[in-house]
DNA sequence: CTCGGGATGCGT
DNA sequence: CGCATCCCGAGG
């Protein structure tokens, strides 16, 4: 299974979104090597979206949102759980894909459902922040083909973000039991 | 510098 | 619904 490449992450933020489902996120840490495929996703639109770190500008939390696709953007949230998003599009649009559940398949051990969780389970954090992605440590492959619908929900937690709240951006693999808050 | 709140998860 | 727990980002 080969590893995503650029082109790859450098398209429209939903179209990578919606692949990146079913796509197995490979974390090779210092000799143990984690792995989970990718069940449900979030899509962040850029700068106008107003439920997006990204939506007041550039600034030293969310600098990973402006570079070049392909990177890791890793943030804590609530001063306990760290949230992995993949960036999206050419660089400048600051638009990425947040990776909400993951069905386990190699070295997890915790829970994978839900943003926090699936960091925690395969031990991502600051460290990864600004990571890419077409590295050798933290990477997203290639999977066997499978059949499978698509939902599409709206975002979990951004009801303040107005109009932007109510737009079907979250995309989980229908039926799936590792999708979180079903 | 202070201060309010958050792309969460868990227990009540 | 409350809360843990801490960093960010806005404002003075």
């Amino acid at each position: 299974m080969g590893k995503l490449d650029r082109e790859f992450y450098n398209r429209d933020t939903m179209t990578v979104a919606r692949e990146l489902l079913g796509k197995y996120l490979v974390h090779a840490g210092k000799g143990c090597r984690r792995a989970g495929r990718i069940v449900e996703v979030e899509a962040y639109l850029g700068q106008h979206d107003k439920a997006s770190h990204s939506s007041r500008g550039r600034t030293a939390r969310n600098l990973p949102m402006f570079g070049p696709p392909g990177m890791a953007y890793v943030y804590l949230i609530y001063g306990m759980y760290y949230c992995m998003n993949v960036v999206t599009e050419p660089e400048g649009n600051a638009s990425a894909v947040l990776l909400r559940a993951l069905e386990p398949l190699e070295g997890i051990t915790g829970r994978t459902q839900g943003p926090g969780l699936l960091c925690r389970a395969m031990d991502i954090d600051k460290r990864l922040n600004g990571c890419d992605l077409l590295g050798d440590e933290l990477y997203i492959t290639d999977a066997v083909p499978s059949n499978f619908r698509i939902v599409r929900r709206p975002r979990i937690g951004v009801d303040y973000a107005g109009a932007w709240a109510k737009r079907h951006l979250r995309f989980y693999i229908a039926g799936n039991a590792y999708v979180s808050r079903k």
